[in-house]
DNA sequence: GTCTATAGGGCGATAGAC
DNA sequence: GTCTATCGCCCTATAGAC
């Protein structure tokens, strides 16, 4: 019997997102989130470097799939597909756990320095997915405007795909979504007008 | 002779700049900010929500700006070209004030907490732009990718154009910068191939 | 204006695991 | 012995309450 319980950093998010739900972010003390997990506010911040990181950790996990599979996109991909492959193969690990993602959707969406870091987390993406792209040989602005044009898509298919109503899959949404993104690139009302 | 000094918010702001941008934003506190500016600490919080706010006062008014700019575009304007109207409508105010931009944007880029507060301001934006869309008729999700893909290119745009070795008018960056992300997003490389 | 709760950092002590 | 996770107590600054 060791002297501690196991997995002290999984209790204090479980607790976190817990009193989150419960009361609020704002109303909740770090105290009564270690107090919770059986632990004390100090070794909280070994964990965690804030109170809003608890609810962040699978952003590092994200950006390495996104990373990867935008690096492994067949040489011959343009940008734009390579991007939506990264997009596409976080799928499955979105399905794995929707209800959890709903729940911290929920939280996240009602306070706004939550809403911060998470988009903080997602420009962090963007600018990983730029740097690959440019590893690929694609060169500025086109590889940040690809990536960003990317995260965008992330962005709208994630509320989409956690919103009520939805009984979309995931991946279907990104491509739905990545062709709405085309159509209201390519303008077709003004290549409409030139050619008419 | 009036009792108090003009301009009280300029001069924080003014304070505040300064600070950060000596001895850096985590390492200044608000009662120097508040010293400097000959007020005390408590004034500074009843003009300012906290610590970072001191930095994005002109928000609000490129907020404004940006929505009165889309919801004023011709009625027979696609989404995509309302919104470079409305970037394009910014450009005055940004060439105006450039050095105070590039000082501002190196304090930013320097600090993560600052960041996060001008990721929210965009995402502001993309929101408000998007709303102005629906508006007009645009629907979901056509609305907030053309929004945020807008917001992509400025973000973009923005960087390019504090850039230190940057000659370009922030207006002929903008109208680049669409192009290229036109070029990106409709993927010429697929449709070669499909076509091939 | 004054008062106060909380975030979050510094540093050392402790008590296991190895 | 070293290494690592946890705790305890110190502190300051933020930001909200009164």
């Amino acid at each position: 019997m060791s002297r501690w319980e196991p997995d002290a950093r999984g209790r204090l998010q479980q607790a976190a997102i817990e009193l989150y739900t419960e009361r609020g972010f704002e109303q909740t003390t770090v105290a009564e989130i270690a107090e919770r997990a059986g632990l004390t506010e100090r070794t909280f911040f070994r964990h965690f470097a804030d109170k809003r990181e608890v609810l962040f950790d699978r952003s590092n996990a994200l950006l390495e799939l996104f990373v990867e599979s935008t690096a492994n996109a067949p040489a011959d991909a343009s940008p734009i597909e390579a991007v939506t492959a990264a997009l596409l193969s976080a799928a499955d690990m979105f399905e794995s756990r929707r209800p959890w993602s709903t729940e911290r959707q929920k939280v996240i969406v009602a306070n706004p320095s939550l809403q911060e870091r998470e988009l903080i987390k997602m420009a962090g993406l963007g600018i990983a997915v730029a740097a690959t792209l440019r590893s690929r040989g694609v060169a500025e602005p086109h590889a940040s405007l690809a990536a960003e044009a990317g995260i965008a898509v992330f962005r709208v298919t994630f509320e989409r795909w956690v919103a009520d109503d939805n009984i979309l899959p995931f991946a279907e949404i990104v491509t739905d979504s990545m062709a709405a993104l085309k159509v209201v690139v390519v303008d077709a009302a003004a290549t409409t007008r030139q050619n008419a």
